[in-house]
DNA sequence: AATGCTACAGTACTT
DNA sequence: CTGTAGCATT
């Protein structure tokens, strides 16, 4: 068991004062990169070692599952025990668990599947069509997303109040699709949430179970709850025994329905809850710091916080003025390859963009450079279509009646079952209130069906049943092994896709059978699920990497948004545009710009060491060029903490003369022989723009960003200066 | 059942 | 401009 002095000794005042709070309602205001994690890591341990609280009594939530098993582990390191009986997941992850544990009370089927959005929104196109809704008129995303803000709301379709035309349809596909999910034992994601809060609220004295268990709860990532989340902290938690972390000048997810308002709803309902802030920033140079700071501060409405460090002040931000978006790419590339060139790893290196379409002039650039890089975001490798093609076989083995399922494979790969026998089954199913497997069974022995139709049919069901012999003989990678071929996918993606691609899909189902192997093991030593349900359950709840962890070093390209919660050496911000971002459309939203401000404080706090600003004065979008001037948000850092690099042309010589000197040190630089912006010449390279140099005389080195051959650095004998 | 054509949309994202 | 969904055609 640890000891108490060297579980505070390692941590700042006011992380100490966090640390060893009494377990009383706990507010920590966490800066960015001011040991939050680390917090929360050694408050579970105090609790534990210095309290003797069981870790059994103990839950900690978080909002993605790579945070809740990073937590995880370093509990487990801290405390160099097992962190069995601990309960650290996703709000989605314990809810999950705790319906699986009441699926009674929860009226749930035992075997009750979890939809993905994908599957969701499949189902619900599907009910617009039973309904003879316009497709065209009722998008299915749309009403999806109806559904789900409700759902978040605490709102059942009944609880609707409709009185207008629109309301009334959607709130009729919702009626329909709430008791589709109930016959077919589906539950979508704001369900498992919704589920369980009324499982509490019903079963008191289940619930009363869970407040004696968990002494102490603690939230990450506050900022970001919900309404429903916050609902289910307060049914979960009645008593003093709270500890939540936030930080409101990072809450970017306002959008979809995270309420920075539960950070001062907590307070009121946790009373007295003890404030501690934590500004203290171990990340970053103070210049990045002053820059993030200065930004944020013009937002109203902020609790009030300030980030100071006692490190240095670093280098300069960089900010390059760039005259459209490919050349700013060119300069985003040949800057990266400089930072390696000076022992950098690119693996430390980050490219930030406000939208994904941003990124394939990046690629392209990179490409060119011969910059390795790699891409976040994009396919999941659950979302995958053969993977999912797979496991609805699987689903369907341990829940004949998950029509998403159904719909789903029953004619994948092609077995003669087509729209019109289909048509048939899904009235019949409606008529009957069946699910589309009962409505099939049934059928069968009717006359109803082609003879064609019907051999496909029984084929279908004979392989799932068979399948399911399968699944209770041999071990679960067995039986995926079983399913991908039997069911045929595995045929068909072979005879209809060659080279690359197939290789890809054949790889990812040969990863499926490797994942099923790990739960092989994991289930000799658990058996509250079978392994087949908790590997369903864990390809739903986790979507899994984008791709296998990095085998090459890297750059990583990324949204700002998927950036929040790392940090790396080097930091590019792209497309520092007004329109771009902040973007256009949230300008018309209420609370949209400050909501982008804080897009950009978490952009700036990225950065450790080096953070570059790009702009492009034009920029293809959407395939017409469009002119944009620069973000408001780069106008806010102050000048002396900026190094501007202007890209001067020719061609519009006219601003060039209209530009600013933007900061003192920027007038000192070019007080001396050269001046940044003028015209150069090489005999090789030909015409260019001076946009850089170091030293001075015959010796120094100048930067020059050629029109032809792009940025170099020479030295200063070689060129001549225009 | 597969391929080609047209219309349309195009902020961010985890569970 | 680019990707996708739905529809018509073969």
């Amino acid at each position: 068991m640890i000891d108490t002095k060297t579980l505070i000794q390692q941590l700042n005042e006011p992380q100490r004062e966090a640390v060893t709070h009494p377990e009383s309602p706990l507010l920590v205001l966490a800066g960015a990169g001011s040991g939050k994690t680390r917090v929360l890591v050694h408050r579970i341990a105090w609790m534990a070692a210095v309290n003797s609280m069981s870790l059994h009594s103990i839950l900690a939530v978080t909002f993605t599952n790579k945070a809740a098993a990073e937590m995880r582990s370093r509990v487990e390191s801290l405390l160099s025990q097992s962190t069995r009986g601990l309960w650290i997941g996703t709000f989605h992850g314990i809810a999950h668990r705790l319906l699986r544990l009441h699926h009674n009370d929860a009226q749930l089927p035992e075997a009750f599947q979890v939809l993905d959005t994908d599957d969701q929104v499949r189902l619900v196109k599907r009910i617009i069509k039973d309904l003879r809704l316009d497709d065209k008129q009722w998008p299915a995303r749309q009403t999806t997303w109806f559904i789900n803000s409700h759902k978040e709301e605490g709102r059942r379709a009944v609880a609707i109040p409709a009185h207008d035309d629109f309301t009334l349809t959607q709130k009729r596909i919702y009626e329909h699709y709430e008791s589709q999910c109930q016959r077919s034992g589906l539950v979508d994601f704001p369900e498992l949430l919704l589920r369980t809060l009324e499982l509490l609220k019903e079963n008191p004295e289940l619930a009363e179970q869970y407040h004696r268990r968990f002494q102490h709860v603690l939230v990450d990532e506050f900022q970001d709850t919900n309404d429903i989340q916050y609902q289910l902290i307060r049914a979960l938690v009645p008593h003093q025994g709270i500890t939540v972390v936030g930080d409101d000048d990072q809450s970017i997810y306002g959008w979809r329905g995270a309420r920075i308002e539960n950070l001062n709803q907590f307070t009121q309902d946790y009373h007295p809850a003890k404030t501690i802030r934590l500004e203290q920033n171990y990340r970053s140079t103070s210049t990045v710091l002053r820059a993030a700071n200065a930004v944020i501060a013009n937002n109203l409405d902020r609790l009030g916080k300030e980030l100071w460090t006692s490190g240095e002040a670093g280098e300069p931000i960089v900010h390059y003025h760039a005259f459209n978006e490919i050349e700013e790419a060119r300069y985003v590339a040949e800057s990266l390859r400089e930072y390696h060139e000076r022992d950098l790893t690119f693996n430390d290196m980050a490219v930030l963009y406000r939208s994904n379409a941003q990124s394939r002039v990046l690629e392209e650039a990179l490409i060119r450079e011969r910059i390795p890089y790699r891409i976040y975001g994009g396919l999941r490798f659950f979302e995958r279509a053969e993977i999912k093609d797979a496991l609805c076989y699987l689903r369907l083995i341990f829940n004949r009646n998950d029509d998403a399922a159904f719909e789903r494979v029953i004619n994948t790969p092609a077995r003669g079952i087509g729209e019109k026998t289909l048509a048939i089954i899904r009235e019949f199913a409606l008529k009957q209130e069946l699910s589309l497997w009962q409505a099939v069974t049934q059928l069968l022995t009717t006359t109803e069906l082609s003879g064609r139709a019907k051999s496909g049919f029984s084929q279908f069901v004979a392989m799932i049943n068979e399948m399911e012999q399968v699944a209770n003989q041999s071990l679960l990678h067995q039986l995926v092994e079983h399913a991908i071929h039997d069911s045929g996918i595995f045929r068909m993606y072979q005879e209809k896709e060659k080279g690359e691609k197939w290789l890809s899909r054949k790889e990812n189902l040969e990863e499926l059978i490797n994942a099923a192997r790990e739960f092989d093991e994991l289930a000799e030593e658990e058996e509250a699920m079978s392994p087949l349900a908790s590997f369903l359950s864990h390809a739903a709840l986790e979507s899994g990497d984008t791709q296998a962890e990095a085998e090459e070093e890297c750059v990583q390209l990324m949204t700002l948004h998927s950036a929040k919660g790392l940090e790396f050496p080097v930091v590019f911000m792209v497309g520092m545009e007004e329109k771009l971002f902040p973007h256009q459309m949230s300008l018309d939203e209420p609370g949209g710009l400050e909501e982008e401000r804080r897009l950009c404080y978490v952009g700036i706090t990225r950065a450790m060491q080096f953070l570059t600003l790009t702009n492009a004065e034009k920029r293809r979008l959407h395939g017409k060029e469009v002119h944009a001037s620069l973000s408001r948000f780069v106008r806010e850092i102050p000048d002396d903490l900026i190094k501007p690099i202007r890209i001067t042309r020719s061609w519009h010589g006219a601003q060039q003369a209209s530009y600013q000197q933007a900061s003192p040190s920027q007038s000192a630089r070019s007080a001396g022989a050269f001046q940044i912006g003028q015209n150069v010449s090489h005999p090789k390279f030909g015409q260019g723009i001076l946009i850089d140099f170091e030293g001075e005389g015959d010796t120094a080195r100048l930067q020059i960003n050629f029109e032809q051959a792009g940025i170099k650095w020479l030295i200063r004998s070689y060129v001549e200066l225009g």
